[in-house]
DNA sequence: TCTGGGGTCCTAGGACCC
DNA sequence: TCTGGGGTCCTAGGACCC
């Protein structure tokens, strides 16, 4: 059977991991820039806020309300997750880390209520998270009993008896199938197919002509045939990418390309991490799609492939300016940019070329010592040039927590 | 005034080959 | 006037997920 262990209101709960003080109180946790609701606590739900939804639009129930809002803090809840999945790994080897706070698990002993009430137990005594179990015959179908998990105080439920299965797939409306978004459930809807139980009933070509296979093969996990195996391996991820959103609109040339400085910086900073290199780069930066103007929005994206793989600051920054320069236009105000890096490989499998240069050497053990810096003295200690070396960052984090866990001075106080 | 960030997979259609 | 058949590979765009 497959386990989907889910936290629940995962970033809210790991802020209230710090304050319990907060445990019976509405809560909230912001986007990047404090700009959207991301994760809210069942009191803010409650309350009507919606997911995803702008601050500034909830700002009077929030108010109101006296509603807790906390700036997102990555590294917390990054932490927090890892010892959640080394915890959940006592119960299967073969398990799948799906996302930050969520984990598919195959275990085969019979008792699964038994099985469930075990890991809401220890994950709510060992790290102090309120987490749901569903359980199925596929990853679908356990994900459907996820959510009827949540539902239930005691925070688990079991989907293997035939019939209830029926009962409740006729129940579940297409919208909130896994794999299915707004556009196919709305094209769905225009042809009947209102519920899980509608999709199971419908012809496969007919699936097939409509849509595509991944369509198909949520059917046919549906019926409880698995199409989509827990992989307990972690697949190498196939590109990386770090854009942001400014809290102010930038016009000037020469800031945005600080901040492409900056992300192409951090880009190969996890580049590097990984022990990659990359052979194809992307700049892209856009206009404020939110402003009430009357001329259209532009979105200036270029890609170029290097003749050999690198994972060089320096190279990096250089081409992702050289690209930044092809795209930029005057006279706009610019909302968000960012630097993508594809066609990974590993550090040592790439193909090498004619005409490089000797110098690579050289430039690995610059790019080595940099880390090397940066790692022992912190973060920022040696940047290039063409970055933003003052800081002055255009983007909001106000409500921050602080860093309890990956900081010796944020590290809480106990008083005995 | 203020609207996030980071991923994956599939497919149609174009470009190319003999 | 008349102009084949059968492939592969790549990519942009669209869908999805958290």
């Amino acid at each position: 059977m497959i386990f989907l262990v889910d936290c629940n209101n995962f970033y809210v709960s790991c802020e209230r991991l710090f304050r319990p003080e907060l445990s019976n109180l509405p809560v909230v946790v912001l986007s990047n820039n404090d700009g959207c609701i991301i994760s809210r606590s069942n009191e803010a739900k409650k309350l009507g806020i919606k997911m995803g939804e702008p601050l500034f639009k909830a700002k009077k129930i929030i108010q109101e309300n006296k509603i807790n809002v906390f700036s997102s803090n990555f590294e917390l809840y990054g932490e927090i997750s890892n010892r959640i999945m080394k915890e959940l790994n006592h119960f299967s080897s073969s398990m799948e880390i799906y996302s930050i706070d969520e984990a598919f698990l195959d275990i085969d002993f019979q008792d699964y209520n038994l099985i469930c009430e075990n890991i809401v137990n220890q994950i709510n005594n060992i790290i102090g998270i309120p987490i749901s179990v569903g359980v199925g015959y596929t990853k679908t179908l356990s994900k459907i009993a996820g959510s009827i998990a949540k539902k239930l105080s005691r925070g688990y439920f079991v989907l293997d008896n035939t019939v209830i299965t029926k009962n409740i797939l006729s129940k579940t409306s297409v919208q909130d199938i896994w794999g299915l978004g707004n556009r196919y459930s709305n094209t769905m809807i225009n042809n009947g197919i209102k519920t899980a139980d509608n999709l199971v009933e419908t012809n496969r070509n007919w699936i097939l002509n409509k849509f595509n296979i991944n369509v198909l093969r949520t059917r046919e996990e549906l019926r409880g045939i698995s199409c989509y195996p827990i992989s307990s391996v972690s697949e190498p991820r196939k590109s990386i990418r770090v854009s942001r959103s400014f809290k102010k609109d930038i016009n000037s040339y020469e800031n945005l390309e600080k901040y492409i400085s900056d992300f192409a910086f951090l880009a190969s900073k996890k580049l590097r991490n990984e022990n990659k290199r990359t052979k194809e780069l992307s700049v892209f930066i856009v206009t404020n799609r939110f402003r009430n103007t009357s001329f259209s929005n532009y979105m200036g994206f270029q890609k170029y492939s290097f003749i050999v793989s690198t994972n060089s600051y320096i190279e990096i920054i250089r081409y992702s300016i050289l690209m930044l320069r092809k795209i930029f236009k005057g006279g706009l105000s610019y909302k968000k940019a960012g630097v993508m890096l594809s066609n990974l490989s590993l550090e040592n499998q790439y193909q090498t070329s004619y005409l490089s240069s000797n110098q690579d050497n050289k430039l690995d053990d610059l790019m080595e010592k940099i880390d090397y810096l940066n790692d022992k003295y912190g973060k920022n200690k040696v940047l290039i040039s063409s970055q933003n070396l003052y800081h002055k960052s255009k983007i909001d984090k106000k409500r921050l927590s602080p860093n309890y866990l990956n900081s010796w001075s944020d590290m809480p106080n106990i008083n005995i």
